[in-house]
DNA sequence: GGTGTGTAATTGACATGTAAATCATGTCAG
DNA sequence: CTGACATGATTTACATGTCAATTACACACC
């Protein structure tokens, strides 16, 4: 019994589909993490701020431009480079031109571990989530993750579209 | 130019999927969470916890047992549970047959809680997520989480299955 | 030069998550 | 009985995430 496009409710199969996404999606994020932890003693958000600075120029920016690229709140990006730079993986500077802003850069510490640790993150995410699937299927989660990004308003980033 | 099933490493597509894959996820689940936070003042943890607990004989489980079904870490349901009781929305009481456990109930204020939550949740679940696909969309969904899950070696929870 | 306003970043207070250590109780071999 | 071990749950320590308040500086306008 299909239900209408306009209820307002979901049904009981279309809940368990959500159910099922949902929780899924979360057990693959943690299982992915922790092998990232486990190689490379790095956790997600250290990997994304370690890959914008490698490829910023200089192997530098702004407190702010990293929050911009990462999307992240600006307060979040200050407590976790406090981290980062405990562990010697970034340096904070005073900026010249503009002291209320700091430059985050990235210290030879922080490139070598981001280097030992790009290899090892691909080949978790090839066993872990592509494996799971024939070409087909995923074909169709592009599809339905682009589906999904047009409804919530979020620009594309189909895996697609660059092939 | 497709990549052998075999290679340790993702194409830069089959990777991009991946990226998409997962943070599309993530701001799913916050949308979700945000909603029902807006609407009935309960975190994602909460509501697990209250719809295990409703659907449990008496309202009561051991914190173990509630461990198991929402699949957290026994620390993780501690913690929470801790929070959820200053609340009120729940309570613990010692178990009599086996003094080691604790029997959790579902207090009259979080029956209510999620009773109350229910609807606007379920609204939100639909229009958030389910509306955002065709039916056959839908399913390709179910049928790539179920392939998913059973790479990872979860048990299944199809929304197929209870049609 | 001061003073108000905007901006960059940090701080503080809390909720949430994970892992390891600890505590209390139960179970069972001897 | 009792001591070793298993089990249920909490505690501790810390990483992570959000939000509001605060600090430090820049800049424009008088």
């Amino acid at each position: 019994m299909a239900a209408s496009r306009r209820d307002a409710l979901p049904t009981s199969e279309q809940f368990a589909v959500w159910r099922a996404y949902i929780q899924t999606a979360e057990i693959l994020r943690a299982r992915v993490q922790a092998r990232l932890q486990a190689d490379s003693n790095l956790s997600d958000g250290d990997y994304k701020v370690l890959l914008a600075l490698s490829e910023a120029d200089g192997s530098a920016l702004r407190s702010s431009e990293l929050a911009a690229i990462i999307e992240w709140e600006r307060s979040r990006m200050s407590g976790h480079l406090g981290r980062m730079e405990k562990r010697g993986l970034v340096r904070r500077e005073r900026h010249d031109e503009d002291a209320r802003g700091s430059r985050v850069v990235l210290t030879g510490e922080g490139a070598r571990a981001f280097r030992a640790s790009m290899i090892p993150h691909l080949e978790a995410v090839k066993g872990i989530f592509v494996d799971a699937f024939t070409d087909v299927q995923l074909d169709e989660i592009d599809d339905t993750t682009t589906a999904l990004r047009t409804h919530l308003g979020l620009p594309p980033m189909s895996g697609r579209s660059r092939a």
